[in-house]
DNA sequence: GCCAACGTTGGC
DNA sequence: GCCAACGTTGGC
């Protein structure tokens, strides 16, 4: 069981437009940065929690939690030369980019503010945290895990 | 809108 | 394989 966080821009993708989606689902799609990639290719795996994280907006932080409900597939997207995610190094038979399927679990009560986050000793190290960190997947500890889950309670 | 930090690209 | 130039991210 991993932990990660998955950040999104509001104005793009909220979490409240994940839970209006059918069965509360949706990929994904358009990562291109190897780093992020391979942490979905390799590491994620069905069953794992996420942290629901909006970034580029009024208040950033953690909103929520969804869970990994398909393993990493090709991302069709990079195929799509009208798309905006479009990669002409992506092809169906060698698709060099991936994307994961997340559900909807559980909306916070209030956002934890990243401002907020900054302030909790025990969240030292957190990758979210570190400066210059601008990886849009990252892996969270089981100890940052459960220290965030309890200050949304 | 600014700008620091970071990733990627491409010439050499 | 180095590294300058460029594009992007994202908090403020």
């Amino acid at each position: 069981m991993n932990y990660w966080l998955f950040k999104s821009e509001p104005d793009a993708f909220s979490l409240d437009d994940l839970k209006a989606m059918k069965g509360k689902k949706d990929h994904w799609d358009g990562i291109r940065n190897y780093q992020a990639r391979n942490l979905m290719r390799d590491d994620m795996v069905k069953g794992d929690l996420g942290f629901f994280y909006h970034s580029s907006c009024k208040v950033p932080g953690i909103v929520g939690v969804v869970e990994v409900v398909k393993e990493a597939y090709p991302d069709h997207t990079a195929w799509d030369p009208e798309g905006k995610y479009y990669d002409p190094k992506s092809s169906p038979d060698n698709p060099r980019w991936v994307m994961v399927d997340v559900k909807f679990r559980q909306k916070f009560s209030e956002v934890i503010s990243l401002q907020k986050l900054r302030t909790v000793a025990k969240l030292d190290g957190m990758v979210l945290l570190q400066k210059g960190s601008r990886l849009s997947i990252q892996p969270v500890g089981k100890t940052h895990w459960d220290t965030i889950i309890k200050l949304s309670a």
